[in-house]
RNA sequence: GCUGGAGUCGUCUAGUGGCUAUGACAGCAGACUGUAAAUCUGCCGGAUUAAGUUCCAUCGUAGGUUCGAGUCCUACCUCCAGCA
């Protein structure tokens, strides 16, 4: 039961923007689509049936979180049957991490102007306040060969580069997998990101030639997408664009793409849509991290098929949820008994629960009452994201995308 | 009634002569974007201010000792334990 990996795109809008369907080796992908983050293999609290339920079409698997268990994956059959999700995973290289526990570590991964105000220096570009973390103090050390790792839990030292990420990967054996990247802070300046990039580039290549070694080991095929970095400079996202897109090796080419950086609100649409001009439509384009609404849209407006991020089920855990007039924060509904958002029809909302009997439990002493709320939490903002790609593709498909964006960002943000 | 112990900011709590009375929880406000996140930041006696301002209050109550008292002394009140 090989079934080969490709992309096919339904239905076209804008210049950029498309619905399609991502065939892969563990089922089909409907896009725009949102992929549940399951770092560990699993999404936090979340039972697989939880999962299936909030309408999510694939899981996204960190290479680096489960470095250690690939080889007990390899041996259960690769991350699907695993994991027992059986439908579409996507692994990330470790790539984030290059950055989360490197010039990153201890920060929040800010996209807020306003967080990071600085002014205009005189040439015109954009001047960030954003610090990096102190090189000696780094859990991540990178040099051109690869990145030094120690875990942050037992401190443990990890070389990954890029071969060491599609070995990790390739016993993992999620349908789709990342090139090793190196993703800059928004503290990096351009020179930095020439210098990040031409190592991203590098790594893509070596990425693609050892993947190409052990793509089939687990009996189905494994794809790869390359990730286009850059900062927020126009050059440099075109150029890397062109140059994944052209790779070559051995006659294969990347899969698809994945859309990395740290991203300046403001400045995302018009990154996209630099990448996007130059990468070729018949490919899928994954756009790494990023899930607020307002990013959704511009994002499938500007050509990006799938989307991830961890804020559904973090911001759910601490308490804020989504709605269709806003995001709330659960704490200030006490004695609310209205449901966490009217007509939802995630599990959480259709079983009754109330948003004073979910902050009830959410403020429990209790850990498992509490757990339930993380839970449940997690599902009805999963859910309300899930449904939202779900909604855009429809919007796609009816001609009716500008009307359902506008409607829905101004009831969201009013 | 006697003996012993204890009363600190909503709650618990540190503090036995020294200048802004700890810390935790709760509460309040905010953050979080390829998960070091069961996390983080700020506020948390009252009034006042453009302000990180100014003023006032404060360790059960009332006195006292002292340059200085949550801390020492006296009386009272309340609570707890034991004895009657």
């Amino acid at each position: 039961m090989k079934r080969p990996f490709y992309f096919e795109e339904t239905k076209r809008f804008g210049t950029l923007g498309r619905a399609g369907i991502i065939h892969t080796p563990h089922g089909d992908i409907r896009t725009p689509a949102f992929m549940a983050v399951g770092t560990k293999g699993e999404v936090k609290y979340l039972s697989f049936d939880d999962l299936h339920e909030t309408g999510a079409q694939a899981m996204l698997s960190n290479g680096y979180h489960l470095r250690r268990q690939s080889p007990e994956i390899a041996e259960a059959g690769g991350l699907a049957s695993w994991s027992t999700w059986h439908g579409p995973t996507l692994t990330d290289s470790g790539g984030f991490q290059v950055m989360s526990l490197g010039s990153g570590l201890g920060k929040v991964v800010s996209y807020d102007r306003a967080e990071l105000e600085g002014g205009a220096s005189k040439n015109g570009t954009v001047r960030i306040k954003a610090t990096n973390t102190a090189h000696k103090e780094r859990l991540a050390k990178i040099t051109d060969k690869g990145v030094s790792f120690t875990d942050p839990f037992d401190g443990q030292p990890d070389f990954i580069g890029p071969e060491e990420s599609m070995q990790i990967q390739c016993r993992i054996g999620a349908d789709i997998h990342m090139a090793f990247d190196e993703l800059t802070s928004l503290a990096d300046d351009y020179d930095y990101n020439v210098e990040a990039l031409k190592r991203t580039e590098k790594w893509a290549r070596r990425s693609l030639k050892e993947h190409l070694k052990h793509r089939d080991d687990l009996g189905y095929h494994q794809s790869l997408y390359a990730v286009l970095q850059g900062g927020r400079w126009e050059d440099l996202r075109r150029s890397t664009a062109k140059k994944l897109a052209k790779m070559t090796v051995a006659g294969t080419q990347f899969d698809g793409f994945g859309l990395g950086g740290a991203f300046l609100k403001e400045d995302l649409g018009n990154i996209l849509r630099w990448c996007n001009e130059e990468l070729p439509a018949n490919k899928p384009r994954h756009l790494l991290g990023l899930s607020h609404p307002d990013d959704i849209f511009v994002g499938v407006e500007n050509g990006a098929d799938t989307f991830d991020c961890v804020a559904p089920t973090r911001e759910a855990r601490h308490g804020k949820i989504y709605t269709r007039d806003g995001e709330i924060n659960l704490r200030k509904f006490a004695n609310d008994e209205r449901p966490l958002d009217l007509d939802c029809d995630c599990a959480t909302c259709k079983a009754g629960y109330t948003r004073a009997s979910l902050r009830a439990l959410w403020k429990s002493g209790d850990p498992d009452l509490k757990r339930a709320y993380w839970r449940l939490a997690s599902i009805h903002n999963l859910r309300f994201i899930v449904r939202l790609t779900e909604e855009i593709r429809e919007s796609i498909l009816n001609d009716n995308f500008e009307t359902y964006k506008t409607e829905f960002l101004q009831r969201y943000y009013h």
